[in-house]
DNA sequence: GTAAAAAGTAACCAGATAGTGCATTAGCGA
DNA sequence: TCGCTAATGCACTATCTGGTTACTTTTTAC
């Protein structure tokens, strides 16, 4: 390339791109690069290139912000987790009628499950590395039990209103709303083709939704 | 007798009788060990070589006889839904009274899953993959409708007695009964930190059959 | 017995992959 | 304006990985 030309290209780059340095703005593009990758391909088959291509960052700054592969996944690990319950928190169930606030849980994890399902494919992921990271966060434990005693509370008011039976465990309950959508969303591909309908389909996805809420309705009931 | 033991007993016996040829139990030998692999590290964290060590077979036969290690995945996920669906066609549920057939059948999935945590794994790394492999299986197919209408038949009968509501669709059955035993299991590990406390241990595992079996029963029960 | 087919082996390869050493530069405080 | 620090970029590598080539050994068919 003729110098002149190549000025001119560099210039064009420099105001196509006039990169200023930002830290925290190329650790969120990372994060959220990284966050798809991960979901797309697992841990193991994720790739940091594809990430830093992704991200619009250089490799080297994977390893600068997040000392390895692992470190960058054990971070949106517990972002994903910290994100979900911060949402379940603002749902404010406590001024509704029991049932009322039940359902809304229900639709809110369906909801939520569907609108990221990137959170789905990373616990996957993290199970299939028997939770190592995990482990190592605190934060998430605090997040967890707030979000039990929640479940806890609905529980006990509708207990005392009379409209749920007592005896119920939360902690099985709260497994129990997880299960029946997450298994849903997850196996989506594979039950697709073992039941013969399209699972995604708009329809499907309602009627599944109204028989999430029959199911934990009829489970607690008086 | 410990693995790394059994490990060195085979190569001791095979050492002293140099291995006379056969084909079938190679393959079988590759099988095996595929599952336990692909089971553990998922298909892109399986290693062939590992495979081929742990088969006690060279790298060369898995090409000979699988093509690929996406073929080799593929049949190995094939075997392993045929598998489960004869395993529940042998249940023999039709001479059973519907709820005790239910009641049967949620044990039955609740078991299998336990005694064979690969079977969890491999779907999950299937729908990774978005099912590209089971695609391609028809016998697969031909099995999931025998099992769902097996399901079926026992809400009709169910029903034509009196004990169970009308109009319960056999396949949400069907992906309930399975989500809330699989869930609880394939999420073990973060289940564990995030409830604070042992999902595996023997108390745990018989307490959430018992909810299990409850919640199917309240959701069909007329 | 022998030749062809099948089973099995070892060494190798090209491309990919996580991770690094080192130079460069922008921006900030003084 | 200067100098320091943190942000960025480039080029490189040691190792791994799925897959293959070329070969030997055993079994089978006749």
């Amino acid at each position: 390339m003729e110098s002149a030309e190549k000025v001119a290209a560099d210039k064009a780059a420099a105001a196509a791109k006039p990169r200023t340095r930002d830290a925290e703005a190329t650790k969120a593009r990372i994060l959220d690069a990284a966050k798809r990758e991960f979901a797309k391909n697992g841990l193991g088959g994720a790739r940091v290139d594809v990430i830093a291509e992704k991200a619009r960052a250089n490799k080297r700054m994977i390893y600068h912000y997040f000392e390895s592969k692992e470190g960058l996944f054990q971070t949106i690990l517990e972002n994903a987790y910290v994100d979900i319950r911060i949402a379940e928190q603002k749902m404010n169930l406590d001024h509704l009628a029991p049932k009322e606030a039940l359902e809304r849980l229900v639709r809110f994890t369906w909801d939520y499950y569907l609108k990221n399902p990137e959170f789905i494919t990373l616990v996957n992921s993290e199970n299939l590395h028997r939770a190592k990271h995990l482990k190592k966060s605190e934060v998430v434990k605090v997040y967890s039990r707030k979000f039990v005693s929640m479940v806890a509370t609905i529980l006990d008011r509708g207990v005392s209103a009379g409209v749920f039976r007592p005896g119920v465990d939360p902690v099985q309950l709260n497994i129990t709303i997880a299960a029946i959508g997450y298994y849903y969303l997850t196996n989506r591909f594979t039950g697709s083709i073992v039941f013969e309908r399209d699972l995604m389909a708009k329809d499907a996805l309602e009627e599944r939704l109204r028989f999430n809420i029959d199911t934990i309705l009829r489970l607690v009931a008086a």
